[in-house]
RNA sequence: GGGGGAGUGCCAGAGCGGUCAAAUGGAUCAGACUGUAAAUCUGACGGCUAUGCCUACGCAGGUUCGAAUCCUGCCUCCCCCA
């Protein structure tokens, strides 16, 4: 049997979750996710992908969409106030949260819940809740520490958060729960709730953060370091090729489950980047986003399948003549201005050709037909007739 | 209840009457280089069929030849004391 433990940074408390499984009863596991922004990315998975190790040891998986706690905001790790999303932008996340999920999880023996279903309280209910702690307690935390020392705001909101995850543990009954480091508090919290309400304390599991693609800060999609679950198998592969090599031994421990594989970082990091699109992408879609990566990046080739943008709505006021910067602007969803700025500074090509900053028409018979590339990732093909 | 401070471009953050489409850093885009969409270096970075025009420094007015900068009101936020 595999040890459940690898990996992980803290298991608390000490011995306990060896005591649970000795019991020899499929756990509870609980881990929560607020749905704040759209997509899951490869820091997400590294959890979710010992979730599912319990899941194959034959324990019961419980899965937080957290709808209700995503109006809260989450302080853990954070130095300002969450901006909450809207009600709507939080449905949306929440409905494909789950499908990303299940690329990780088995769909089959996952138990899906809303903290929405049990957070969504009586008042008399909530102060119920209110009255279970103090406010000491929860200014220990160092989020908030840190940002009293800096003068920065806390929301009164903000206090509420690890009472309510701590709920849902109470609401599902959890054994054991999950999260990454920053999640150490409310996890730890979660079991002075569940001890408040007569349950048994669950036992916690923190797992380390994922590095981003510029290898120094954490993944986070508003640091733009991510790469997402449902990125495209290019952009995922490309994505994971910029990883820093020093990067890399962490992505194959944690990702992987594997130590990186001797020989050139090259091939290493080429490997880590097929593997992982054939894991969200299905098998063989991580070759075939190398080819195209290879086709781009290394022969400076224009790929198989490009888009197709027809000429005769760009046409100058006159004739014959296609307006360039507007071309341009509509072809890859940029501003005119953009187009004229990347054609000063030969970014744009046609069959590989720079395009100088002049003229700004052009012949439409000269661009029927022919390739129009800027910088070295968008493609299009150009057509006369729409 | 009292006192102090802040609202600037995608984000952070300078500017505090003209030379400000607004320093600097990050993000982003492009060029060079490269095993790489890394690192590094260089450049760009509101919009517009464009040597000019339009929009922009919380909102609304005002002073001035001229305002992000001064004045008035409003809105929002933060800190400290109680």
């Amino acid at each position: 049997m595999p040890d459940l433990t690898r990996n992980a940074v803290d298991v608390l408390p000490a011995g306990r979750l060896a005591e649970q499984l000795e019991e020899g009863r499929p756990l509870r596991v609980k881990l929560g996710i607020d749905p704040t922004t759209a997509d899951i990315h490869l820091g997400h998975t590294v959890v979710l992908e010992k979730l599912a190790e319990f899941q194959r040891a034959g324990h019961q998986v419980v899965l937080i969409v957290g709808d209700f706690t995503a109006q809260v905001g989450d302080p853990s790790g954070r130095s300002a106030t969450r901006p909450v999303p809207s009600a709507e932008e939080i449905e949306a996340n929440a409905a494909t949260y789950q499908d990303q999920a299940f690329k990780i999880l088995d769909r089959e023996r996952t138990e899906v819940r809303r903290n929405s279903e049990w957070l969504r309280m009586e008042p008399e209910a909530l102060l119920g809740l209110l009255a279970q702690t103090t406010v000491a307690r929860l200014l220990e935390r160092d989020d908030f520490q840190k940002r009293m020392a800096a003068s920065q705001p806390i929301a009164a909101l903000e206090l509420l958060y690890p009472l309510l995850q701590g709920y849902d543990s109470v609401a599902v009954e959890a054994d054991v729960e999950l999260g990454g480091t920053d999640q150490k508090f409310n996890l730890l919290f979660g079991r002075d709730v569940q001890g408040a309400y007569g349950q048994k304390p669950q036992s916690i599991m923190t797992l380390p953060i994922l590095v981003g693609t510029d290898g120094g800060r954490k993944m986070s999609k508003s640091l733009g370091n991510y790469v997402g679950v449902t990125d495209a198998p290019e952009e995922m592969f490309g994505r994971l090729m910029s990883i820093p090599d020093e990067a890399m031994p962490e992505y194959y421990r944690l990702l992987l489950g594997s130590e990186q594989p001797g020989g050139p970082p090259n091939q290493a990091k080429r490997e880590l980047g097929r593997r992982l699109v054939d894991r969200f992408h299905g098998g063989g879609a991580g070759a075939a986003a190398e080819d195209r990566f290879n086709r781009i990046h290394v022969q400076h080739a224009v790929p198989d399948e490009i888009p197709e943008v027809g000429l005769d709505a760009y046409r100058a006021d006159g004739n014959g003549l296609v307006h360039l910067p507007r071309l341009i602007a509509a072809a890859f969803d940029l501003s005119s201005s953009e187009g004229r700025r990347l054609l000063q500074q030969g970014a744009v090509k046609l069959d590989g050709e720079p395009l100088g900053a002049e003229p700004l028409d052009r012949e439409i018979d000269s661009l029927d037909g022919h390739v129009l590339q800027v910088g070295k990732r968008r493609f299009c093909r150009l057509r006369a007739t729409p």
